[in-house]
DNA sequence: AGATGGATTTTC
DNA sequence: AAAATCCATCTC
């Protein structure tokens, strides 16, 4: 069951939290790609240093002003993209970044575009490595999340239990470089790697 | 197991 | 200039 415009329209921690054990569906050529969620990340409002909307509103960050359940998809570094769903309501600059899925569908053509990863767990465990595996770039920044391109179903799996720590790679972002704003599945090796000091 | 550096483009 | 990353390649 997919899920619906009212599901991102909330507190964004609290859709961070929730998004943990929904499935990310990609629909591509006829094909359907699959991931369970298992690691996210809440970027909330303009206060929050490591938000990008805390910079304004720009042509970058606009998505994020608009209303909840639309993709914000940015590329970082040059190489990888980031894929973010927006939250809460109009004017009120918030996303949850995913970070991690544990594939379902579609695990040998996302293992292809992993470069024939041959482990399962690094297939997908990382925010440029989904986007690489489910085909997800540019052109689907401000997609909306209730369409048939690319949406979330809950599913009614049981992931078990949710950590919290802190954000990863934010180092810049003050008072908030700190705050326990990312949630992951305890001990599922789909979740990211986090190297010492970031 | 942990640290370091390189790839490369978008952003303001 | 720095970035919401990933990977290869060192070192212990």
């Amino acid at each position: 069951m997919r899920l619906d415009r009212s599901f991102y329209e909330r507190p964004t921690l609290d859709v961070a939290r929730d998004l943990v054990g929904k499935v990310l569906i990609r629909r591509l050529q006829g094909r359907r790609l699959a991931g369970m969620i298992v690691e996210t990340e809440a970027y909330v409002g303009s206060e929050d240093l490591a938000c990008h909307a805390s910079k304004g509103k720009t042509a970058r960050t606009a998505i994020m002003f608009g209303r909840g359940g639309f993709a914000y998809v940015y590329m970082i570094y040059g190489f990888y993209y980031c894929l973010n769903a927006v939250t809460e309501t109009e004017g009120y600059p918030a996303a949850v970044l995913i970070r991690a899925v544990e594939p379902l569908e579609g695990v040998e053509f996302m293992r292809k575009r992993r470069n024939n990863s041959n482990s399962d767990w690094n297939i997908a465990s990382g925010p440029g490595k989904l986007c690489m595996a489910m085909s997800i770039d540019k052109s689907l920044n401000g997609e909306d999340l209730t369409g048939n391109v690319l949406w979330i179903e809950e599913q009614n799996l049981h992931p078990g239990p949710i950590t919290t720590s802190p954000r990863v790679g934010v180092h810049y972002a003050g008072e908030y470089r700190d705050k326990p704003w990312r949630f992951y599945v305890s001990r599922n090796p789909h979740v990211s790697r986090v190297p010492n000091g970031r």
